[in-house]
DNA sequence: CCGGAGAATGAATGACCATTCATTCAGTCC
DNA sequence: GGACTGAATGAATGGTCATTCATTCTCCGG
């Protein structure tokens, strides 16, 4: 978490035909490393290893043990940013849009043990850490949600009076906690499948009609 | 996380007239400390020196650094878990005991901001420790919630064909992400005063009426 | 086939820190 | 007051890695 230099960009400029790959795969092997032993467990020399390449070789495209991490999350977010913005594009009704959120969140980590336990544990190391994702990608994710729940409420398809922040808190935490779950439960049942559950109990409630 | 000796079991033992107060000292220490800078960025040292004690002194007390952080675990979810169980032992009402459960968890969270940080953030460190906590008193927690959803099933006040076990979780990860929420940003709003939207949006939804 | 440039290597370095334990301290009893 | 006991101390130890960098490898143009 110390140095700042231009690791990554030089990485970026790299004109090697393979340079690419080899970063991916040791973003790859890092996610697996760190999903196994968690961040603080792990060795750089692991995740070399894992990638086939020698320790040195990560500090050629990473700034630090800690810029691995930090890459995960910025990778993975980026990605699902991109599609979650895709897929709810053509998405008119705010509930069908939550849903639609629902399902890439849990479908996405669900595809991915490694990926989601790096999101659901090991991202969430120290405030520092958090704090800096928190008003990064995630913010934008939230905006994401919240822009559906806002426009709910404009429609007058939601009720009335409700915070749009604290509901989106709300569903949000509700998305998390089901993949956190899935991830420390030991019998692997389909988080997919979950989604649906939580955009209708967020929909409707507990309470009889 | 290697030893499995008889040190907490000792400090029980011990007659000291103090001996209650400097594990409960030591403790308080390092809840302060892991909280600020993390618990892997925390020297034991720092535990101690905020304690006012010597750094081996810690050891008189506890296994080792790993057993402060289970320790702050247990002691405080004992407390919450007897509190907890004490507080809706009179309310009959489903939906009442899921809001007297919404309060008095945030309002725990929200008036220690240490601990909150220490909860929401540093006990989630790695999936072995995440593990442990959530088949223990995490799981009697759960109980408490899901008990009431069952009783609200039960009763016929709750919508049929809910799954409880779904519910509970939504209704957890509803509060965690309030309290990570608040632990995060920066502006300190009053945590314990959410605890009633979240209760209103789990029993209702968003949806018209 | 040679020279050179960029990539990759991995052994060596230097910090860092949990834990131990020989020593000191403080209180109690006779 | 002196000997005993358990509590407390904190300097020393040992092991663990992140990171560096001198060296080796690979590949390409001439």
């Amino acid at each position: 978490m110390r140095a700042s230099s231009t690791a990554r960009r030089l990485s970026v400029v790299r004109q090697s035909p393979s340079a690419g790959d080899k970063r991916d795969l040791i973003l790859k092997a890092a996610t697996k490393v760190f999903a196994r032993n968690g961040f603080f467990n792990s060795q750089v020399a692991d995740v070399a290893r894992v990638a086939g390449v020698a320790a040195g070789t990560v500090y050629l495209y990473f700034e630090g043990k800690d810029d691995l991490l930090v890459s995960i999350f910025e990778q993975s977010m980026g990605t699902v940013l991109a599609e979650g913005r895709a897929a709810i594009a053509g998405v008119a009704d705010p509930a069908e849009r939550l849903r639609v959120i629902a399902r890439l969140h849990l479908e996405r980590l669900g595809r991915d043990k490694d990926l989601a336990v790096v999101f659901q544990v090991e991202l969430r190391q120290s405030v520092k850490f958090m704090e800096r994702f928190s008003e990064s990608f995630l913010q934008d994710y939230f905006t994401l949600i919240r822009q559906a729940i806002a426009d709910g409420l404009q429609a007058g398809t939601f009720r009335k009076g409700l915070s749009a922040t604290t509901a989106t808190k709300i569903f949000f935490g509700a998305l998390d906690e089901m993949a956190t779950n899935w991830v420390l439960s030991r019998r692997k049942h389909d988080l997919r499948a979950e989604a649906d559950a939580v955009v209708d109990l967020f929909i409707n409630g507990v309470k009889r009609p």
